[in-house]
DNA sequence: TGTAAATACCTTGATATCAAGATAAATTAT
DNA sequence: ATAATTTATCTTGATATCAAGGTATTTACA
């Protein structure tokens, strides 16, 4: 039997929970408290680079969306919120916002009357790709503590997890 | 090599990325972005059960953490907001919405004049009682489809990870 | 060809959250 | 004992988000 090294936040939390009710199997709780906790701090790391391209989380989801899908760099509001798995309202509401910081525009749709397609514009294709870069650089400086075996771990594990969730979903 | 059953959401995020920015080594992208949209989708299923006995996510976090505190499940606001990760601006708000629902009671704080402690009325201890116990279930039940090594591997690369970010936290 | 149904948004109203600043009490350093 | 600093909240103002409902188009089909 391995000690662990060090209680995380999760672990404490485990504890109470067997000592005051001791009738559940709380297990499950460790899983799940982990991974939203791990989100949030996350988050917050990914944000101190955002934030020196003078952006937010959601507007780095949205032109990364545009950029990712290839020139022209184009898509219908309906393809942005299901991606990034949002309400329509506030799509329109980010879109309004990105409009009027000259990173995106709107252009008539020929195919369909109903929907105004977004595209970046030069300024923002030119942002976004600068903070991707940034982004990636990040993002491998914070997993790069983590031992090459949890990693792979934590992949195989998420990967399960994740299409489990999401065929769950689509039912 | 092992080909995978069926790609997921992140999978197209990542071919997308690969097309686009060959030059950037995007496998970081993988495992952030399952962690992330794993958490959201998961919070739809928790958000399901909370809703039965008319709570949110937010108001069972606060109950949650009054519980497993122990008798007489009563906590200073600055213990419940570290917990939960958020600003005691919003703590303010929670509790103020939770007392005038009757979960919660204020009283004063005969060790220290700043704060009022928060305490849970019986309505709101049976309220979280009867919660958690459907909660419990719930998680059981979303993790059951997962293979044992599956979840096993999840686990593992969670504790890693959490104990990663926490410990760069307190830098 | 007309209609009915579905789709693609956008608008509105209500919440939840945060950052920054204000206030009051406790602690620490003279 | 005082003054300076820290701590524990609460307040305020700005955002981001969602649910529900409205409008204009498109699609399905009788």
């Amino acid at each position: 039997m391995k000690a662990k090294q060090q209680k995380d936040a999760v672990d404490l939390i485990l504890d109470q929970w067997e000592r005051e009710r001791p009738d559940l199997d709380v297990t499950p709780m460790g899983t799940l408290g982990r991974l939203k906790r791990s989100a949030a701090l996350l988050q917050r790391r990914l944000d101190v680079v955002f934030a020196e391209f003078g952006m937010t989380l959601w507007e780095f989801d949205v032109l990364a969306t545009l950029r990712r899908s290839g020139a022209p760099y184009c898509l219908a509001p309906t393809e942005l919120f299901s991606t990034l798995m949002i309400t329509s309202g506030t799509m329109t509401h980010r879109l309004k916002s990105l409009e009027s910081s000259g990173l995106v525009e709107r252009q008539a749709n020929p195919d369909d009357a109903r929907s105004k397609l977004v595209k970046l514009t030069d300024k923002g294709l030119d942002l976004i790709n600068r903070t991707v870069e940034a982004h990636v650089d990040n993002i491998h400086g914070i997993l790069a503590p983590l031992a090459g075996s949890d990693l792979q771990a934590l992949d195989q594990g998420l990967v399960a997890m994740l299409g489990m969730l999401e065929s769950a979903d689509e039912k």
